[in-house]
DNA sequence: CTGAAAGCGCTAACAG
DNA sequence: CTGTTAGCGCTTTCAG
């Protein structure tokens, strides 16, 4: 390994016959410095190729420049919108952002959470995988505030930024029903996942008011592919008395069910949570529950930064409206 | 703020009666430590709270247990997925990874590979997105390891992991050419993007085969989004003399495309790299230049941790190979 | 097998 | 306006 020794405040100082503390002072831009020592130790830092150590910096502050952001699935636009957003919010702080992802496992939720907590992180901005998120209330009550993105916290006191789930849902839904469909086919992922348990209380709400029931033997769930929404739907359209419109749970459910009518040349009604790319190339109209991914980036980012900034209010929820789009159908 | 002091080592050894560094021995799993002392020091840890600082620990070592990854733009899938890759096989080696997004801004890329540097990252990923890493040239001396991914550095000695634009787009116009097609639209971004002028250059190799030549009336560029693509073959269409195929330089540009045709009523042959999440949605054939993108990011991962393991071998650069693939048309 | 002392590279107090 | 002196919390010598 060529790895010379880097040089370090010390080696400037020698060189430019200045103090320690004056090259600190440069470095950091304290104003008071004689012109003539600035440009001496400028030269010196130019000259050695000096990089100053911010692990070293950051542990005599305390600080450390950084957020963590643990989201459940990196693979997913969803998650990486809300990256994207975050990390926007964080670089104009002038922080970075560690990223984890625990691809729905709730054990690495708590590692790897835990691990951007031994990193001394400044903050945290969490999509809980797990149901107990208890283990980071001691870190919390150290100093570390926490913002839960998506789903709340369970055991563990922070602020959260969710979407409204079930009213998104609900009036999709709603819709199906008003055109007279009674037997909707219901296509979710593992209802132990809160937004899908809240879906589906949306669904169930549309339905009561209009005197309906959810009929058991159209809710498929655990599907995670469109692969599995896609057979999912063949399943129940090849069935005696099959559904007569369609409710996705998510983008990837509505995927597969859009696979699963083109191929067996069904046109029944479909509606859906979450838009996606490409939604607009869909073959047949679809209703989508869209909702503005970044702005719920944004929402927990600023949240997070008002706490490391010393916003002591209590923590709070903070929900973010749905819409319903039209997707597909005639390119216009 | 409620930020009491966290517990320190020094806290753990008085509340354990036993030293700083047995301490020190017992959180870092050292076999040869009397059973009684590792249970009493466990025990304060337990008690007290403590959490061992990284950033501490780093410090003294030298070492973080971070690596960088820069991309161009974490709102495009491509480079989530070469996130959640490279993440997945970070987190495997027990490192974190610090991402960052430079938005196509050469400065931008600058400042956060250098700042992550700061960091003492053990290791950095970048995907160029401007045309000079030379600043990285130091830092790589310095040692620390740098893996260029999916564009070649410029003035900066790295390995690099890249896909064969130039043999994708060659096969794929290829295609169309043998189907007897002369005036092929082409839907480019920016040409100053090296994947960009890659596959340009394959797509010229291709026609030049067969005795044709670019036309630079077909040739589209700077098309950052599908509603720019979709707006400049629309133009192309409705031009006398109008293509009688089109390639697309990647998947925006293929979604804008088949807005165009579709409004337009047009069925000719369409050919793109990048293939995408419901690329099987495309309401006709569509030939897709594919790769394997977590296998790049996981190869680019591969290829830092060998040399932060101490590899010294001579940089080199490894080309992933693309293949040709059908979606749309009719749902199987 | 355990502990005391000496730093890692920098910043925060104080003095000058 | 500048320099000196202590540390931040941990790991690393090197003795006991």
């Amino acid at each position: 390994m060529p790895k010379r020794d880097r040089p370090t405040m010390i080696d400037v100082a020698a060189d430019a016959g200045v103090s320690l503390k004056t090259v600190s002072r440069v470095i950091n831009g304290v104003a008071t410095v004689d012109a003539v020592l600035v440009e001496k130790v400028t030269a010196s830092i130019e000259k050695l190729g000096f990089r100053r150590n911010v692990m070293a910096a950051n542990l005599r502050s305390g600080a450390s420049d950084t957020i963590g952001l643990v989201t459940a699935d990196l693979a997913n636009s969803f998650y990486t919108s809300l990256a994207a957003a975050v990390s926007a919010v964080a670089v104009r702080q002038g922080y970075q952002v560690i990223m984890a992802s625990t691809d729905e496992d709730p054990a690495a939720e708590r590692a790897l959470a835990l691990d951007l907590c031994q990193r001394r992180v400044s903050g945290l901005i969490l999509v809980p995988s797990g149901h107990d998120q208890g283990y980071l209330q001691h870190e919390i009550r150290m100093g570390t505030p926490v913002v839960f993105l998506d789903r709340p916290a369970v055991g563990a006191t922070g602020d959260a930024v969710l979407i409204d789930n079930r009213g998104g849902a609900e009036r999709a839904v709603r819709e199906l029903v008003a055109e007279g469909h009674r037997r909707i086919a219901l296509l979710f992922d593992s209802l132990a996942i809160f937004t899908m348990s809240e879906r589906l209380e949306g669904v169930k709400a549309a339905l009561t008011d209009a005197g309906h029931e959810i009929d058991p033997r159209l809710l498929a769930t655990d599907l995670h592919t469109p692969e599995l929404a896609r057979s999912a739907l063949e399943a129940l359209l090849a069935a005696p008395d099959p559904p007569t419109a369609v409710f996705c749970a998510n983008n990837r459910a509505t995927i597969g069910a859009v696979e699963a009518l083109v191929a067996a040349g069904s046109q029944i009604p479909v509606a859906g949570f979450d838009d996606f790319e490409a939604s607009r190339l869909l073959p047949f109209r679809v209703r989508l529950v869209d909702y503005d991914t970044p702005r719920l980036g944004i929402a927990a980012a600023e949240r997070l930064f008002a706490r490391i900034g010393g916003d002591t209010t209590d923590p709070g929820v903070i929900v973010q409206p749905t819409h319903l789009v039209d997707r597909g159908g005639p390119v216009r």
